[in-house]
DNA sequence: GTCGATCATAGACAAACATCAATATAGACT
DNA sequence: AGTCTATATTGATGTTTGTCTATGATCGAC
């Protein structure tokens, strides 16, 4: 050891977190149980074909699952799956109509993903003359 | 298929892309490989001890890896391959000093990788009264 | 009803992964 | 030299995961 740096992993979350309370980010220390349930989410998404399906539903707003086997080049059960996952994580979102299934991107959960590593003040903005 | 909802799969990376160009982000269709990349990056930290150990370090800002082994409640050799894995992936800076090894986050990277997912304008601030 | 199309589920299988014990490497110090 | 400490690497093992084929479930149309 080098000096007694004492990190206690207390929880970073509310003990009654609903569904929805994410453990806020890596500012402060995480306990495992918050790394689990991050994880979970992160691992949605560190998987090629899933971001490949969700950078496609983003891209048409609205797409039913029949078109997304072919441009993957993946079977039809093997897409359902990866789609399944994604909804489960409550990155997509699923309509069914009729025989279709619809799927739409959450934004707003898809922002609460990336805000996990970048919950610093903003210093500046991205875009040209706003 | 519901419609001719034709989507090509092109790249979004310059062809030449060299070690730090990441794929930008979810916004246009990723192919394989950029999907690939990018799940490689998404990989590191999709697991609830990398994720601990992310927060851990970012919470010492520079943090001797022989102070890593207690609080995950993991043996050495582990948490030395956990290491290696955020370093590879450019998450963590790795300084040798003597015996002893420390580590940083680097924080560019970082945001880097939140900023796949949050490529939108802000709308707003977050913080009160900026 | 039957047929065809869309999507989900079940089960199998190989590849990837997280963890460990054991060993190796390398520096600091006497 | 020799020992102790810190870290990395190797090899083994059990678990998870991505993909497939085969099958089931559901809906619309004839």
């Amino acid at each position: 050891m080098v000096e007694a740096a004492v990190v206690d992993l207390g929880p970073t979350c509310s003990p009654t977190s609903g569904a929805d309370c994410l453990p806020a980010g890596l500012q402060a220390p995480l306990n495992r149980a918050d790394a689990e349930e991050l994880s979970r989410l992160l691992k949605a998404v560190a998987d090629p074909t899933r971001l490949q399906l969700l950078s496609l539903v983003l891209a048409g707003e609205r797409v039913c699952a029949c078109d997304l086997n072919e441009p993957l080049g993946l079977r039809q059960p093997t897409v359902s799956h990866h789609l399944k996952i994604l909804t489960q994580a409550g990155l997509l979102i699923r309509e069914q109509e009729g025989t279709w299934a619809w799927y739409s991107v959450d934004t707003d959960r898809l922002s609460e993903l990336g805000g996990l590593f970048t919950s610093e003040v903003p210093t500046g903005r991205s875009l040209p003359m706003a």
